[in-house]
DNA sequence: GATCCCCTTAAAGTGGACTTTAATTACTTT
DNA sequence: AAAGTAATTAAAGTCCACTTTAAGGGGATC
């Protein structure tokens, strides 16, 4: 299956600036070409895309995607490499993890002295 | 006890000018001055950078810190306004983690292919 | 009294990840 | 043929949260 540009902004939910944007930059290669010069994306780039995008919206910085998309151009003696930056991204997402439970247990608390004001408050106006 | 701002940057963690920044952004507000105008921050001004630095760190943006601030010296009437904030924020990290854990299954999905490239890798060097 | 070190302010710069603009080309529809 | 729609590129702009720079003012120390 074969897609304009903006047929695989729709399908992918990426404005079709961040697609050329992302193509510029190496993180999405082997896009195809019509006659006219224009792209055609299909499944394959749909895949790539897709994975590309779960590291993305999962905190990887584009310069590591890069780097990570170059070891892939470079074939299977990089597959270790690979592993490598996939392993480290678990930890550094384990770690968000942790931290953001750790500031909702400080938002929890947070709410809880408000929920005793809030009581001090009904209490202040049954007096009145 | 009272700081400077060198000595009350190394308490918080955050760079003098980021002090400046946020005071003038009206995130820190209350910090006296001494004769020569210059600083002094108190225990006050700490526990108030404790709780303003949480809300930071767990990605509340400082737009949104900045009118909890105002809320908070707008004085009581303004408690349920504040407290539906800290609860916005709550879900808002609530979200997050979810994401996060669901990045973290993909991830941890990407691994066990790069397991079985592994594995295969090996009994090709054992066929050679 | 020159040298440090810390402080002040306003303003300009930075980094990352896009987004917007401008100028141009090509196909399609009326 | 004119108008409309979608594509192309390079370059400039935007947003956020700082950071850095520039220019200067105390006050203690050698």
């Amino acid at each position: 299956m074969n897609y304009s540009i903006k047929e695989f902004s729709l399908k992918t939910g990426l404005s079709a600036p961040t697609l050329r944007y992302y193509e510029k930059e190496g993180i999405l290669p082997f896009v195809k070409r019509d006659g006219n010069g224009n792209r055609i994306y299909d499944d394959e780039n749909f895949e790539w895309m897709d994975c590309i995008v779960a590291l993305r919206s999962s905190g990887m910085p584009m310069a590591e995607i890069k780097h990570y998309v170059d070891s892939f151009n470079d074939g299977e003696k990089t597959i270790q490499e690979r592993k490598q930056v996939v392993l480290n991204h678990k930890l550094r997402i384990q770690n968000e993890i942790m931290q953001l439970n750790k500031h909702l247990d400080k938002v929890n608390y947070k709410l809880a002295l408000y929920d005793i004001l809030e009581a001090d408050q009904k209490k202040q106006n049954k007096k009145l």
